[in-house]
RNA sequence: CGCGGGGUGGAGCAGUCAGGUAGCUCGUCGGGCUCAUAACCCGAAGGUCAUAGGUUCAAAUCCUAUCCCCGCAACCA
């Protein structure tokens, strides 16, 4: 009798569309939930959306809707990506729910019933622009807001905070008894080491003169609740706590699945506020790494932006799925690129599986006149073929519960290799040639599909579509779901095979970058240009803007590193002034001082002078980025230091 | 001393928390097979597990120090 299993994904905030860490936290949380039911395990699915705040109302008055209209209509983009993924979520909340902030309000006014929230005035240094407090460390060296280069005002300003300071102790206290409380372990160390430095108490409130988008506290109409209160909660409102069944059932066998760069508010905020307001804890907290693309940071030029969620429309849903539990480390960052999608598709799926299961078919409907065949008795290798996937499935069971879905999906791609092996080592292509070996030639293609079926068996979770093809591929009549179908034998002989196809087609190379740009892209069909940066190719500018542009020709006669900074080099750029020209240029990651002495360069000599980590800096040197490369634009030697570039 | 991650055969990665024959995928070379999606199987070459110390009967794994990469933060006019 196991215990049932609560899995969750965070909340996804609507201010933005879903991206590939939407994506891979909810398939990886798809993934474990189905193993799990494979597995026999009862268990329940919880994702949604977090949808107030400040930056949603400011997204919906710049669209000029109502904030409520503006999230339902981001919401149900999430809503209509998740079937895509082949993601079969139990439940979707919404922390616009009325539900939702009915029991939020009961949780606030529960903790401030115990005394642990109290209001406190303060002051700080208050951006208008940014309708917010900037910390000191935020500001320009001359002590200005860097986005609208106006100094905040020093405001007063009343909120309510939870008492978070007093768990500090507590907290430390449970992380250190529970080792496994936050998976993997090196997350409980960091989340220790937070908690060496003192713990603040949180600010939960935000004056509704200042944000009325949210969900009123109930002890205080004046304030709505800040976004801890209100989203971290779901997981246990979503439930229907504090009478629904269903709390009692799941709530302490929650699981979160998270991205690392949320791991704070989930392994400190959030059982801070549980013990608060006497909830029992969640069971585990579950972090994942990021994915990064091409080893560093997309870069923006040409064809070089790999779109993870573009992925699906090339290899298709379940080859991405699998793509994403086998290659990323669990809890590691991983590296996202074509080719790595496409040596797992070709190698794994096409090769090892696909072509395991097309060649077993094809061979018993060639000898078996296109049925299941009848196997005769099992000989010792065929009953230790059978231990070896006995044992093979048990390994995996014990590392999808323990969260390591790429060695589990290892585990499972070295049995498909082994029944390949037992192929090989038997030949059923010769048998068949001989009348006398009918039987020994049904019982290896019977024990290789059997086999086979185990396999799509346990693929199932990560490749459902494609499984159920080969489900019927393999002849099998029942859905080869439940944990009895991890039990050898159960392929019924006789059953009809019909003609397979591949299933994992192989996959044209790369094909070359040229063959894109003439087709748009309709598949990500809502809003992409969120920044002017990605307008690249946009309108037109007329001569007229270009000749504001001042570009003279100058050589760098000094050169040396801004101090506190890494990436920025200040120049002394002779451009045939009396005064060499103070240029900061962020290329500290490119060249060295002693490279930049002597360049001859291009330089916008028209540029208002700014400072840059509290150094002058009086133009722009020009310089080419190409995946991410930069290299400075250099004029030919014969050109004089001052000469007008037109 | 801002925070964190990583350095394992040619490439990409497991393994490190609970020390005990260095594993996977791809690539290379040789062989086998021909049922199958030019797939499958076998064999070989190739690693002082970044470096230096230490603990231990035993260290990729634990401890200390150092070097190098990469994210984040600040910052690329």
């Amino acid at each position: 009798m196991t215990d049932p299993f609560y899995i969750t994904t965070p909340i996804y905030y609507v201010n933005s569309h879903p991206h590939i860490g939407h994506a891979y936290t909810t398939i990886a949380t798809d993934v474990i939930t189905r193993f799990r039911r494979l597995f026999g395990e009862e268990s329940y699915f919880l994702t949604g959306t977090d949808e107030h705040g400040q930056k949603i109302a400011e997204s919906a008055a710049k669209a000029g809707v109502e904030p409520q209209e503006f999230v339902d209509q981001m919401t149900a983009e999430f809503q209509a990506l998740w079937p895509h993924l082949n993601i079969e979520n139990d439940q979707f909340i919404r922390t616009t729910d009325p539900m939702h902030k009915s029991s939020v309000q009961a949780v606030l006014q529960r903790i401030y019933d115990k005394g642990e929230i109290y209001l406190k005035e303060y002051e700080g240094n208050y951006c208008v622009g940014c309708e917010r407090f900037l910390d000191e460390s935020e500001l320009t060296p001359e002590g200005n807001c860097p986005d609208h280069q106006k100094p905040p005002q020093p405001y007063r300003e009343k909120n309510y905070f939870f008492k978070m300071s007093a768990y500090q102790d507590w907290l430390i206290g449970e992380l250190k008894a529970n080792e496994d409380w936050v998976h993997p372990k090196r997350y409980r160390n960091e989340l220790l080491s937070f908690l060496e430095a003192p713990l603040q108490d949180l600010c939960i409130s935000r004056p509704k003169s200042r944000l009325t988008w949210g969900i009123e506290l109930p002890f205080d109409d004046q304030f709505v609740t800040y976004v801890w209160f209100d989203a971290l909660l779901n997981y246990v409102t979503a439930l229907g706590w504090p009478d629904d069944p269903r709390y009692a059932k799941y709530w302490k066998h929650c699981h979160h699945v998270i991205g690392k760069d949320i791991l704070k508010t989930h392994g400190i905020y959030w059982p801070c506020m549980l013990k608060g307001a006497d909830l029992p804890q969640f069971k585990k907290l579950v972090v994942h790494g990021h994915w990064v693309i091409g080893g560093s940071k997309m870069s923006k030029s040409l064809g070089n932006v790999v779109n993870p969620l573009e992925m699906k429309d090339r290899f298709g849903v379940d080859p991405l799925r699998y793509f994403l539990l086998r290659e990323m480390s669990f809890g590691e960052d991983s590296n996202f690129t074509e080719e790595l999608a496409l040596a797992r598709y070709h190698g794994d799926l096409s090769n090892n599986l696909g072509n395991l299961l097309n060649r077993s078919i094809t061979l018993s409907r060639k000898n078996f006149a296109g049925t299941v065949p009848q196997p005769g008795k099992l000989g010792a290798r065929e009953l230790q073929l059978r231990e070896e996937f006995t044992q093979g499935m048990d390994r995996v069971r014990t590392l999808i519960r323990g969260f390591q879905p790429h060695r589990a999906l290892e585990q499972v791609m070295q049995l498909s290799s082994l029944v390949n092996k037992y192929i090989d080592d038997h030949k059923p292509w010769k048998l068949a040639k001989d009348p006398e070996q009918r039987e020994p030639l049904g019982t290896v293609l019977y024990t290789a599909l059997d086999c086979a079926r185990m396999l799509v068996a346990l693929l199932h979770p990560v490749m459902p579509d494609k499984m159920e093809q080969a489900r019927i591929q393999l002849g099998v009549a029942e859905r080869p779901l439940g944990e009895s179908r991890l039990v050898p034998g159960l392929l019924v002989a006789g059953s009809e095979l019909p003609e397979p196809e591949p299933l994992f087609p192989k996959i044209q190379e790369t094909p070359a970058p040229a063959a894109k740009p003439a087709e748009a892209k309709p598949a990500a069909a809502p809003a992409k240009a969120d920044s002017p940066a990605e307008a690249e190719a946009g309108e037109a500018i007329g001569m007229e803007t270009f000749g504001q542009v001042q570009l003279k020709v100058g050589v760098i006669r000094e050169c040396e590193p801004v101090k506190k900074s890494d990436r920025l080099l200040v120049s002394q750029v002779d451009i045939g002034e009396e005064q060499p020209r103070q240029i900061v240029s962020g290329v500290a990651a490119h060249y060295t001082p002693e490279q930049m002495i002597g360049k001859r360069v291009l330089v916008v000599s028209n540029l208002k002078p700014v400072k840059l980590r509290g150094t002058l800096s009086e133009g722009m040197v020009l310089a080419a980025d190409h995946d991410g490369r930069i290299t400075l634009l250099e004029a030919p030697p014969e050109v004089p230091p001052g000469s007008l570039v037109r």
